[in-house]
DNA sequence: TGTGGCGGCGCG
DNA sequence: AAAGCGCGCCGCCACA
């Protein structure tokens, strides 16, 4: 490679060690391009050779591809500062390296790996859509150019008497650096390689799935609507869109042929009662795209589908796929979708520069002054006026372009814009309403085609992984978790508002107490920084870890619970976390969700977790404190409605009983079979103890600890840390390795099942719970050992977390008739929120006798497992004060 | 001035 | 050498 001896055409240059130039074999058919240069090549002065090369150099491996027979290249080709993205310019400036290498080299295939070696060939498009996906270049991409003293100078090549620079194609990828940091994307970067291999054997169509269907035909839907009968196929697709402040439906959409769709509009009465008759039909399937978002405007415009599947759902459980609609119908059919923002964007910005005009020509109270933290002092700011800040971003508009939309929801509520919306309403956003009909009918119908035509090759794929049972029973909790949402959970709004007072108050004086401690320094005990250059600098306690970044010593809890006793400032620290926490977290914020009628509305997400749990945000219900005293007033604070009862059922053991059930260990299972105390019964065993001289503290709890621990395949000082933590005395890491070998020792085929899954992990790259539901585990195939195990620990995991899910969610799906038919006999009885191995309702106090045995019963026997399944069941009027139910209650 | 990573911590 | 699974959210702080 004719590289010049050095370059400047960019100020990466003068931090860096050296250029790194594309190094390998110059004749290769193959050629990778990244980013820029990291540590290991600025040093090395060869790219890809630190630890994103070594995983580099697996995923070539694993898919047959030899990398140290290729030629590979940076985008940029000097290390930038503190590995931060390259700039455009710099990444400009540094093409014409890049041009003489493809030049030199002229590959057939390029792999372009990560986002800014894409966009170098490719421009802007999504990584999240064409990763793995074979694009041909135009015929010349490259211009002749000429380096001289005003830069880099581009030449007509034809004028050079240059050959054209032959046509190649580029596979975009995502980079392993990224999935280094995000092992998940491990999976989607090892089958693009299998992929590649693919590609290089000639085996794939260039430029992915054609779009069949590139002429579709979209429009309001006609008069005849009305006489609307089940579609042949017994298929409808379905999507709904909304317009409005309070989210009013605009329109719906359907779909039942390929390339075909129509939508009607909320005001649209007859065909709409037309159209829920059709779908509201035991033959018909309506296929929705993320149905806990549709069902409820679907409902509002009165269509109640019979039966429902979501495709979003679909993609998840087979974990490989986009969950968004637009790159999934890219990548499965070639379809391509314009954004809902970009559509509307016109609207929006009309409707932001109206709002800020009104916002800056009022007057608006002067904003209080606000404390804050510089350098451990306080520190009193006097925050801008709001007005002026319209009138900045205005200007912001006129002359930098900026989005008026955006740069309004970047002031924070308490920094005037939640003041400015209580009194004039919050910024509307551009809606299909505000956008040319045809337009608008255009994007809502596309929704529904695209939903329709993935649904039959999703349904395939579901069906040739094994994830049919998985999908169905997904699928059939969606009704419980959409009224979940729906319903909400009351809260008592003046007692979080005095409690969030109270709060506020023992704060102050804790940092009060804290500062008394230190020479007339203040620290902000929030900050973890400043708590650390308190405890271990200043004060010389003695340190434990450092952070994951390295730059002081951690002060969590774990570590400085131990020092209480070593100062009196570490108490008070404590104890102003916790409150800071209860404040900031739950206090204050759930205030602010509960809606008029005082219930906070989660959102309930089917398609996140990699074991297939539910997660709640928004505000998150499923962490609402109960351990200590001071976070159970929050739990406090969510109340029954008049008339009802908080109903909790809670399985109990149900991750050992599934792990019994998979291992089919026998002393396991026997414990469960008699029903014994699993923690008691394995502490007398392990240390040879009758009942009477068990102790918690030094047998049960550090029994209890190891057996949790097992499940997550804890390590040795791990766990002594807990116990220690818990305050068991006597504890050393030889004798918490063998309390672990004692506990496997006692349940041998636990052991041995974790192996075997272990095993299954690292041969198949991924590994199935007792219902098939798959998760991957790509780390196992990682080049460095350290993800390997955290995979392998992963995969050991899923088999009881997921099997444990799969219980509750049958569970609910078989609790689901049983109470909707006590709703349409006008009982209250309206699930709330469900917590991983718990479910909570509101219940009429009138059919608790009814309630509680029948739902017991159903929960228990939702599936067979070769031990029991327990139940247990709490009533109470708030959250925190439940109390066995004994039945016979008023 | 706005953003994202990090430390820390709430729950199962 | 590091060595616990699954989540979401807060405040701080470095950085652009």
């Amino acid at each position: 490679m004719n590289n010049p001896p050095d370059c400047h055409l960019c100020p990466l240059r003068d931090g860096a060690k050296q250029v790194v130039w594309g190094y390998g074999n110059e004749s290769s058919e193959l050629m990778f391009v990244a980013e820029a240069p990291g540590k290991n090549e600025d040093i090395k002065g060869r790219p890809m050779v630190g630890q994103s090369g070594e995983e580099l150099d697996k995923y070539c491996r694993d898919a047959g591809i030899d990398r140290y027979a290729c030629f590979v290249d940076n985008a940029v080709k000097c290390k930038p500062p503190g590995d931060r993205d390259p700039k455009p310019n710099e990444i400009a400036a540094c093409s014409v390296h890049l041009i003489r290498a493809l030049r030199q080299v002229h590959p057939k295939v390029v792999v372009a790996l990560g986002a800014v070696a894409t966009k170098w060939f490719l421009g802007g498009v999504s990584l999240e859509q064409v990763h793995g996906i074979p694009i041909e270049t135009d015929t010349d991409p490259f211009p002749i150019f000429e380096v001289g003293p005003d830069g880099v100078q581009v030449l007509d090549a034809a004028a050079q008497g240059e050959e054209p620079a032959p046509a190649f194609i580029v596979v975009p990828m995502y980079h392993p650096a990224y999935a280094l940091r995000e092992t998940k994307m491990m999976a989607i970067i090892q089958d693009d390689f299998k992929q590649l291999a693919k590609i290089l054997r000639g085996e794939v169509a260039i430029g992915g799935v054609k779009d069949a269907y590139p002429k579709p035909f979209y429009s309001l839907a006609p008069p005849t609507i009305v006489r609307i009968g089940p579609p042949p196929s017994g298929l409808v697709a379905v999507d709904t869109e909304s317009a409005g402040l309070n989210g009013e439906p605009w329109c719906m959409s359907f779909s039942t042929t390929p390339g075909v769709a129509y939508v009607i509009r909320a005001n649209n009465k007859k065909a709409l009662a037309a159209f829920a008759h059709m779908v509201d039909d035991p033959r018909v399937t309506t296929i929705l795209h993320n149905a806990l978002y549709d069902l409820p405007v679907l409902a509002k415009l009165g269509i109640i589908p019979f039966k429902v599947v979501d495709t979003m759902v679909g993609a998840y459980n087979l974990q490989r796929l986009p969950q968004g609609l637009k790159a999934l119908v890219y990548r499965l059919c070639g379809m391509e979708m314009g954004s809902y923002e970009e559509v509307v964007e016109p609207a929006t910005r009309i409707k932001a520069l109206a709002y800020l005009e009104e916002v800056q020509s009022h007057p608006w109270p002067v904003p209080e002054p606000v404390l804050t933290w510089d350098k451990g002092r306080p520190h009193v700011k006097q925050p801008q006026p709001i007005e002026k800040k319209a009138a900045r971003i205005l200007k912001d508009v006129d002359e930098k372009g900026a989005d008026p939309w955006e740069r309004w929801h970047g002031i924070g509520l308490d920094e005037g814009r939640g003041m400015v919306e209580g009194i004039i309403g919050p910024m509307v956003p551009g809606y299909l309403a505000d956008i040319p009909e045809e337009q608008a009918v255009h994007y809502a119908a596309r929704d529904a085609d695209a939903t329709l035509r993935i649904w039959p090759i999703l349904s395939a794929m579901l069906k040739a992984e094994g994830l049919v049972d998985v999908f169905a029973t997904d699928v059939a909790t969606i009704p419980m978790i959409s009224d979940m949402m729906v319903k909400g959970m009351r809260v008592d709004k003046p007692q979080l508002a005095s409690f969030s007072k109270e709060l506020e108050k023992g704060m102050e004086g804790l940092a009060r107490e804290i500062s008394s401690h230190i020479r007339g320094e203040y620290i902000n005990p929030d900050s973890p920084k400043q708590v650390s250059e308190l405890l271990f600098g200043e004060l010389k306690l003695k340190p434990g870890k450092k952070t994951k970044g390295g730059s002081y010593y951690s002060t969590d809890d774990d570590i400085i619970k131990g020092l209480k006793d070593a100062h009196p400032v570490v108490a008070p620290i404590l104890k102003y976390r916790e409150l800071s926490k209860v404040k900031g977290t739950y206090a204050d914020p759930l205030q602010a969700w509960a809606d008029t009628g005082s219930r906070v509305h989660t959102t309930i997400k089917m398609t996140r977790t990699e074991t297939g749990r539910y997660s709640s945000a928004d505000p998150n219900l499923q962490n609402i404190p109960i351990r200590t005293e001071l976070g159970r007033l929050v739990r406090k604070a969510f109340l029954a409605s008049p008339g009802c009862v908080l109903m909790s059922m809670d399985y109990s053991q149900i991750e050992f009983r599934v792990e019994a059930h998979v291992s089919q260990d026998a002393n396991l299972m026997r414990v469960f079979t008699e029903g014994k105390d699993l923690h008691l019964a394995t502490a007398m065993d392990i240390f040879g103890l009758p009942e009477h001289k068990i102790d918690d503290m030094q047998h049960r709890r550090p029994a209890k600890t190891a057996g949790f621990g097992t499940l997550f395949d804890i390590s040795a000082p791990a766990l002594l840390v807990q116990l220690e933590n818990m305050g068991c005395i006597g504890w050393d890491e030889v004798r918490c390795q063998q309390l672990i070998d004692d506990w496997f020792r006692l349940y041998p085929r636990v052991k041995e099942h974790m192996q075997s899954v272990y095993r299954e992990a690292r041969r198949y790259g991924n590994v199935r719970d007792m219902f098939n539901r798959m998760r991957l585990v790509p780390e196992v195939k990682s080049a460095h050992n350290r993800i390997i195990r955290a995979g392998e620990r992963q995969a050991g995991n899923m088999p009881a977390q997921g099997g444990a899910q799969g219980i509750i969610k049958k569970a609910m799906a078989d609790l689901t008739p049983l109470y909707k038919t006590l709703q349409e006999e006008g009982d209250v009885c309206d699930p709330l929120i469900q917590i991983h191995d718990e479910l909570v309702w509101e219940i009429g106090e009138g059919i608790l006798d009814t309630v509680v045995p029948l739902f017991a019963a159903t929960m228990e026997s939702a599936v067979r497992l070769s031990v029991p399944v327990k139940v247990e069941m709490k009533v109470g009027g708030n959250w925190a004060e439940l109390h066995k139910y004994q039945g016979g209650e008023k």
